[in-house]
DNA sequence: GTACCCATGTAATCAGTTACATGATTCC
DNA sequence: GGAATCATGTAACTGATTACATGGGTAC
């Protein structure tokens, strides 16, 4: 149930469409959490009607602007301040190595090697992403950095964790990276 | 689509009942795939539709015993080597951490550090499970100790980082943890 | 006027969760 | 005989994805 939430965060920081929010959710959250497109429109129509966010404006081409409520952003508070997030489970990943022991050790070292790979990729893209946007000093801008961190000591625990596992295997030093 | 490949990787291993897959799910693959009772039921009779498995044997209680097929075997193969792991996403955790800057500092503070504890209780918890643990020479051990250092080093990053992020916010270091 | 973007909505499908329902066997 | 465990299945619902459908406004 956290799309809703998501979507109350956002409109916290001012009115929105639905329009707007997508585009948002792209750009910004798309790493943290997708929405399609109808999803959101569903959520909207159902937040409208709990009375967590109203129709602040009309405009042209039938747009709506959201705005939520002060119901809405207690609602938001009580989430952030005393629901516990749930632990991220499901990784395709890691069920993979469950099973790699199906594979010859050459394939599963290439399992392994892969997986660092995608790990450094993903850092460096972060990387970049981080240097494209403007480092201000603004309670945004702290929290951002925050996440981004994240983003950031996660593919490099990832492969760090991917090298030792090929050393588990071999015995030896994986090829040096880049 | 994972499910379907949880249970063809568990099956490889030796035939099986939906009740004995059930117990495997909530032990050892409780924190990577969960699945529920109606769900793998459900995907076993998918599969053996498909031709993927078969019920190899009949017991009591109508028990069936399910065992993998060369095409399944195929397809788990397939899975493992060709097909690229989805990236984790949707992390309620991170979620919020975008919208902290709606929160008071103090509020914001705690959060953070409930995160951090929460991750060092995952560290625990597993460290523990990892002694209770055989530590043996095959290769299931092999593999479930690469698996069991992925959640270590996970749960680590977590930690550090969710102090890292307190000390963004107060410029100075947060409570020594026990 | 036509292509592109803005803008919203619905329908079908799939994966996952919770709850309900039933019954056989074994252990004591 | 009663409790615990083995064992399978179905139904209702929620969240998410993909595809379909439509039309207004703007820039050129």
């Amino acid at each position: 149930m956290s799309l809703r939430h998501a979507v109350l965060g956002l409109l916290a920081g001012g009115p929105a469409s639905g329009y707007d929010l997508l585009r948002t959710f792209d750009v910004s959250l798309a790493n943290v959490w997708p929405a399609t497109q109808s999803q959101l429109y569903g959520e909207l129509g159902k937040l409208e009607k709990s009375g967590l966010v109203t129709v602040a404006a009309e405009g042209p081409r039938g747009r709506k602007e959201y705005a939520i409520t002060p119901e809405g952003r207690s609602e938001l508070h009580h989430w952030l301040t005393e629901v516990e997030p749930t632990q991220v489970r499901r990784s395709d990943m890691l069920l993979r190595v469950f099973f790699l022991s199906q594979l010859e050790r050459d394939e599963a070292l290439t399992y392994l090697r892969r997986q660092a790979e995608l790990a450094a990729e993903r850092h460096e893209r972060l990387t970049a992403l981080g240097k494209s946007v403007a480092q201000g000093e603004d309670p945004l801008s702290v929290y951002g950095r925050i996440a981004m961190e994240w983003g950031l000591r996660l593919s490099a625990t990832q492969r760090e964790w991917a090298e030792w596992a090929q050393e588990q295997l071999t015995g030896r030093q994986p090829p040096a990276a880049s």
